[in-house]
DNA sequence: AGGTACATTGAACAAGTGTTCAATAGTGCT
DNA sequence: AGCACTATTGAACACTTGTTCAATGTACCT
């Protein structure tokens, strides 16, 4: 194993072109929507050659199917607990995440709002977003229960729910050039919900 | 003037073809997304032939561009005055109507989420949707106004601002089949907003 | 009847699409 | 060196796409 030291010496980016072609097709999808990515624009974005795509996704399918996993996994973990952190500071820090730089960028969330269109269009695209959905919503209300143990897992999720229409709502009206300062407003409402008696 | 009564006679739906390419264009787009509104598809499912398409809409791009502004104007008439009302049920009626079966069916939903996926991915698209996004907000904002006479102008465009937040939230969060509960209390939240003292 | 204006059709074209595949390059092993 | 294996290429295929257009239909006017 490890013996690709030759090649990945000579040009730093030229390794994996699989996770290139991967990352072509979502800079593609969040510029251009669904329509922008084909395989001639994957390829031609991953300096590649066509049939390279095809090589390493046996279909277009397969293709946005990745995509549409990466963006999940990336949702996902910004609910993860983070052991170094006390339970409250845990919570808080996942709930202002949401409005970072990191996140607040338009490429996450026309990235997130195409993959949405996707999701309601295609049955099976629909199945495994609504699943990373259920996966969110599930850390966040074991977030929520470790801040506040006094709360039953049903009041938990509940709390949850509530917070994930206020995310949406600000990941979305984000898109739309709404003012910063609503944003903010936003972020403090989803941690009045949290932190409530 | 108005002597098509032998035509229009015929078929009750046989008139207006020019509105039904349009409504098998929203139909088409609420189903399988912008990938599914080909002028073929659009042609079949509107029972015209394909040139017939062409010949009431000078482009793709004209057909598309018409359901855009169909949809807007729908939405802006949601927070249309109504001078049959006193001001705070004027403003709650539209709050509510929000999570009412005319809005929270999958095809209306579904049909906002496509249009601001195609606003993100092209420039022009993107502008028709500000611009009726602004209507919206004017629109509401006047509402909250008129039921809370002592509040500015700019605080009335602050919590027009924060509720469109939530209610973005719940109609994205619909789509993803969350339970009604929670919309019915962001409802609530959007009216606590709305008439905080 | 002829005439004019609009409505409607479907074939045809050029461009773009996803997918396949034989050919080539590169690498590691013996 | 030869061999086996994976990686990479781009031409070729069949199919779909948006758009154009000459032909036909339909209604109304004189």
């Amino acid at each position: 194993m490890s013996t690709n030291t030759t090649k990945s010496g000579q040009q730093g980016e030229q390794i994996d072109r699989q996770a290139r072609i991967l990352e072509a097709a979502l800079d593609l999808l969040s510029l251009h929507g669904i329509s922008g990515v084909n395989m001639r624009a994957v390829a031609r974005e991953a300096g590649v050659a066509l049939g390279l795509v095809n090589y390493y996704f046996e279909d277009k399918m397969s293709l946005i199917r990745a995509a549409l996993h990466s963006i999940d996994d990336h949702d996902v973990r910004l609910v993860a607990p983070d052991p170094e952190l006390p339970p409250d500071e845990q919570l808080q820090k996942a709930l202002r995440r949401v409005a970072g730089p990191e996140l607040l960028t338009t490429r996450y969330l026309s990235l997130r709002l195409h993959l949405w269109a996707l999701a309601q269009a295609h049955e099976d695209f629909g199945l495994i977003n609504a699943a990373a959905f259920d996966r969110y919503l599930d850390g966040l209300a074991a977030l929520i229960g470790n801040a506040k143990p006094e709360l039953s897992g049903a009041q938990c999720r509940e709390r949850a729910a509530d917070i994930v229409v206020v995310q949406n709502g600000m990941w979305l009206t984000a898109l739309l050039g709404v003012d910063e300062a609503s944003i903010k407003r936003s972020i403090a409402r989803t941690e009045e919900i949290a932190f409530a008696a």
